[in-house]
DNA sequence: AACGCGCCCTGTCCGC
DNA sequence: TGCGGACAGGGCGCGT
């Protein structure tokens, strides 16, 4: 489901909600969505302070001090703060009571996200592996086309390879390539340095663009206070197939490439 | 090594 | 109306 811009759209939301609070105990509702045991991770976690909540890549990091805890969404995984008073929401997995009374629950219908418990140096290390932040100064053109050099892969399953550049999922994968004009199938190692400072600069537009409208809701994505985002109107490729292009009328066309639909303008997308 | 594919899971929608 | 299949924002592990 989340991509970079709901994530950063929930950070920030979260940090604003819930930086210096306290979490009095946690609640695991679904062992399979934590790692290791379910009472480990609950005794871990009881009576600690978040000092902070960032992002990195498609993850959620709160930050306890020595640990962090890092939320990844998958599909369907929503993280959101409640009253307290109020019902459990459906599908809920695990639950932060907090000593002010306030909730964080973590709900999730596919189960396909997961909350893990790591040490301040393991959640380093982990970082450190991980493929360059498209917003961070460091991404430019020329990371594009070295990333890029001899993957022989398509460049749009080559994008949401979160070894290379993190953050690019099948929505935004499918939007910068219409941005830049690229062609989806186009082998990742055959774009030029033009090119490939065409489709740094449309990632970097798209998500920040993204981020200003609270990212996309197709069906299940809700921010931490339960609302869509509202990017989805502004959508150019994704799930518009047969629709006309808002550059030249041609059909959007879906293909499927690593088994993920693909949406883009036959005509315009040529290159 | 790099890449494609199936799988994890539940819900929804569409065609027959 | 009912049913089966396709599909859904992610990521991992497997085989070639």
């Amino acid at each position: 489901m989340p991509e970079l811009p709901e994530v950063e759209t929930i950070v920030r939301d979260l940090r604003r909600k819930v930086k210096h609070a306290t979490i009095r105990r946690a609640i695991v509702c679904r062992a399979d969505l934590v790692s290791g045991s379910a009472s480990s991770f609950e005794t871990r976690i009881a009576d600690r302070e978040i000092d902070d909540v960032s992002r990195r890549a498609k993850n959620i990091v709160i930050d306890l001090g020595t640990d962090r805890l890092v939320v990844n969404l998958g599909m369907t995984g929503r993280l959101s703060v409640l009253d307290g008073d109020e019902a459990d929401p459906p599908y809920l997995g695990v639950r932060l009571e907090l000593t002010d009374h306030r909730v964080i629950a973590y709900q999730d219908v596919r189960r396909f996200g997961r909350l893990e418990l790591l040490s301040a140096k393991e959640w380093r290390d982990r970082s450190a592996k991980m493929g360059v932040e498209p917003l961070s100064s460091e991404f430019d053109g020329e990371t594009v086309f070295r990333l890029s050099r001899e993957r022989r892969v398509a460049v749009k399953p080559w994008l949401m390879d979160q070894h290379f550049i993190v953050g690019v999922g099948n929505i935004y994968a499918s939007e910068s390539l219409f941005r830049a004009r690229l062609s989806p199938r186009r082998q990742a190692r055959r774009l030029t340095r033009r090119r490939a400072a065409d489709l740094a600069n449309a990632i970097r537009e798209v998500l920040r663009e993204a981020i200003e409208f609270r990212g996309t809701t197709l069906l299940d994505y809700r921010d931490a206070n339960g609302q869509k985002g509202d990017f989805s109107s502004r959508l150019r490729v994704y799930d518009r197939e047969g629709e006309p292009c808002l550059v030249c009328g041609t059909p959007i066309k879906r293909i499927v490439q690593s088994g993920r639909s693909t949406f883009f303008c036959p005509y315009c997308q040529r290159g």
